[in-house]
Formats: structure tokens, sequence, C-alpha cells
DNA sequence: ATCAAGCGAGACGGGTCGTCTCGCTCGGCT
DNA sequence: AGCCGAGCGAGACGACCCGTCTCGCTTGAT
């Protein structure tokens, strides 16, 4: 009993801290799932603020106290529906890339399930979107990407490191630079459509990749 | 003087043609620098076209005549701006990559100049938000690519033959898969933020791509 | 010289923004 | 069990921007 008071009134004023626990988990899926389809059905510019608050019967204010921004709110129903699928899927937890010891091989079977994803018409729009917003906007960009990105790109750097302990890798390499040279090409093609995005070009980049481009 | 009409009033009824000998090249101008300046300000989604009217002096209703979005104007205004740069360089035309001989050497100049360019604070602002405009708007994205980004990209398809022929990449390689492996990163780290875009990380793309990841 | 089309300017209705204000509902505390 | 306050749905509000339209006026082609 001996303070009642908000914990931390301190330093920063600018701390906005509705009420965690009074949060109506009721709206906050329905939002989520407002948010999902209206970007589905209208595109992302004419997905609104009013028309999430319309279609999840919620009020204006609701969104306003727990988003900054309409990027943020289908950032984070964009993790949800992640974390659902996943949950419905296998176990909860993260995944792993396989190592069946045929480094080429595990590659091609990762790539083309990205590939797969990023061409799945549920998630190409939000993805799109939040993708775009993060490269105009750097606060939202930089949580895309340790949310969503990252962890991804983590698996790559053990099987990487992997590879390395095998012989498989070269030592010397930064198992980061080897990662972009496998995932940044499929992201450029699916951002830019430059060119259709295949099961075929993930194994092309997989193979020019790990042999290099100069003759052996 | 067998036809002073329109010569086509033809098939297409939604061609909206306003009489281009009669535009005003002073307007033209105006609005360019508007619109560039205030992305560069205020950012992509607070420039309005009220506000690049308003800047340039310009009413409104000149802008929807000549274009049909914000975004076709800044895509003109960058291409206006990398035209006058090129002009006050060297001459007018398109460039190509440097052919020393070493292959190696000539891809970390250009990529070094790319990542120069991706940095400079007076392109960054238009060039993000014209891709990322692109990357949600397929049509806006076709004609970021087919009048920006394709013709660099060309270059590299050209200088990639010559060294197959040369004898420093595997002819058996599809320059564009090869070129894709060049670029992508670059883009990659800068698009995302992932990590910090420098000439080492240049260097280091354009090793681990001709040697290839395995050892050899 | 003529005259039509582009021009600057700004009014207009429609829509969204972000804030604010209502009662009400409902969870946490005593 | 009863209170209290914070979140809730709903919507009013002023500000802003959209895209269209209508004014005279410039201005370039003929």
């Amino acid at each position: 009993m001996a303070d009642t008071r908000t914990p931390e009134p301190a330093a920063k004023p600018a701390a906005r801290t509705p009420d965690t626990t009074r949060r109506s988990e009721r709206s906050r899926r329905a939002i989520y799932d407002a948010a999902l389809s209206l970007v589905g059905e209208v595109g992302y510019p004419k997905t609104t603020i009013e028309g999430i608050a319309a279609r999840a019967g919620v009020g204006k204010q609701t969104i306003y106290r727990w988003w900054p921004s309409k990027a943020a709110v289908l950032l984070e129903a964009f993790l949800d529906l992640g974390e659902r699928a996943a949950e419905a899927a296998g176990a909860g937890g993260d995944y792993e890339i396989p190592d069946t010891g045929d480094l080429a091989a595990d590659l091609k079977t990762v790539l083309r399930a990205t590939v797969d994803e990023l061409v799945d018409p549920q998630y190409e729009a939000p993805s799109r979107a939040l993708t775009a917003a993060g490269i105009v906007d750097p606060v939202l960009g930089a949580e895309f990407v340790e949310k969503l990105l990252e962890p991804s790109l983590q698996l790559y750097v053990k099987r990487l490191r992997a590879a390395q302990e095998a012989g498989d890798v070269r030592p010397d390499l930064d198992p980061r630079v080897a990662l972009e040279l496998l995932v940044a090409p499929l992201a450029h093609r699916w951002l830019l459509r430059t060119l259709p995005l295949t099961h075929a070009y993930a194994d092309a980049v997989v193979d020019c990749a790990l042999g290099g481009l100069t003759p052996r």
C-alpha cells in the first residue's frame, strides 16, 4: 500500500499510457479483421481509419487510443495473422531452415516456399503496403524489420553458419552478406515486378550464389 | 488544308489530349521544383497537390490537366532532375559501365557510385517515395521501372555479356540473374535499412557474387 | 487581328483527418 | 456487493485535401 499511484510518471511526459488491463479484446480482433479485409478489398491508400472503425463496429477513438497510425494498425494485424497461421499449423514457436546436409537443396526448399508466400494473394496486399510504408517512414520501417523480417533472416544466419562448419561455405564470409545475396534478389523481383517471381528463379539464384559468377 | 480537325478523335474516347503546343513551360518547371522541394521538406505523404500548386504559383487545374496523380508528377519531376544533372555533367546520352578488363574492379566502381547516389540526401526522399508508390501501384511501378530502373540495368547486362565473351563469367549464366545478384542486395539494404549501406558492403557483394559462397 | 485553349485563382461538395464530448458498460478495488 | 473510473460505441466538430467546375486573363498558332 506504499504507492497506489501510477508507477512511473517519471522522465518522459509524452508517454501516453492507457490501461491495458481494461482493454477490449473483442474490439482489438475486430479491428485487425477489418483492417486486413479492407486493405485486401480497396487497397491500402483507400483504406481509412474511419472505414476500419465502421466495419469493426468500433469508435474511432478506440483506434487512435491504441495505435499511432494506420500503418501501425496494419502491422499489428499482419503480425497477428501470422501468429494465428503459425499456431494453426505446427507448434507455436519459430521454424528452422532444414539441414539435410545438402545446402543447395535446403536453400531451394525454403526460397521456393518464400516465393509461394510472396505471391499468395491473401498476404500480398498487406505486406506490399507495409513494406512501402516502411520504406518512407523510418520508424515504422524499423519496427517492420525488427518484428517481421529479422527473425526470418536469423534463420538463414544459423543455417549458413552450420554450412560453414560443415565446410560447404567459405569460412571467411560474413553470413549476413551471404544471406542477402540469396534473399535480396527475390525481394527485388517481388517489390519492383521487373520479371516474374518463380520457383525456377529461386533455384537459379541459389545455384548462381553458391557457385559464383566466375568460371571455376 | 485537307483536314484541320483533331487528327484522331477515333477509337478511344477516354484519351484526353490537351494541346501540348500551348503548354506553359514556365509552369511545368515551377511544378517540378515545387514537388521536389516539398517532398524533401515535409515528406511524400504530406505533400499535397494543393500545396504543390500553391508553391509553384499555379492553378490546381494545371496540374490535373497534365498529370493523373501526385506520384506521376513526382516521377516526371525526378526524371527531369536526372536529365538536368546528367546534362550538366558529361554529355547528354546514357553512360556505360567501364570495361578495364578487371570485372571485379569495374563492378565495384559502379556499385560504389550507386551507393553514393542512394544515400545522397537530395535524391533520397523522392526516390524512396517513388519506389514505395510503385510497390503499391502496379501501373506507376511499371512506369518507374521502365523509365528509371531498366535503362541502368541494361548497362549491367551489356557489361556482363562482354565479361562472358572474355571468359570472366560462366557462359551458361543468365546475365539477368547475375545482375540481380549484384544490385538487389544494395537495393535491399537501402530500402529496408537493415544494415548500413557502405562502399565496403558494395565491395563485399561483388567479391561474394563473383566467387560464390562455396569454397573453391 | 482573331480566337480558342491553357492559364492563375478560387468556389464548391464530398470525404477523411484527429480531437473532443457524450452516456454506457464493465473490470478492478474495497 | 457496491462504487469508481477508464475504456467503450457513437458521432459532432473544425481543418484540410480531393477532384471538378467556373470565372476572366493571357498567350500562342493561324
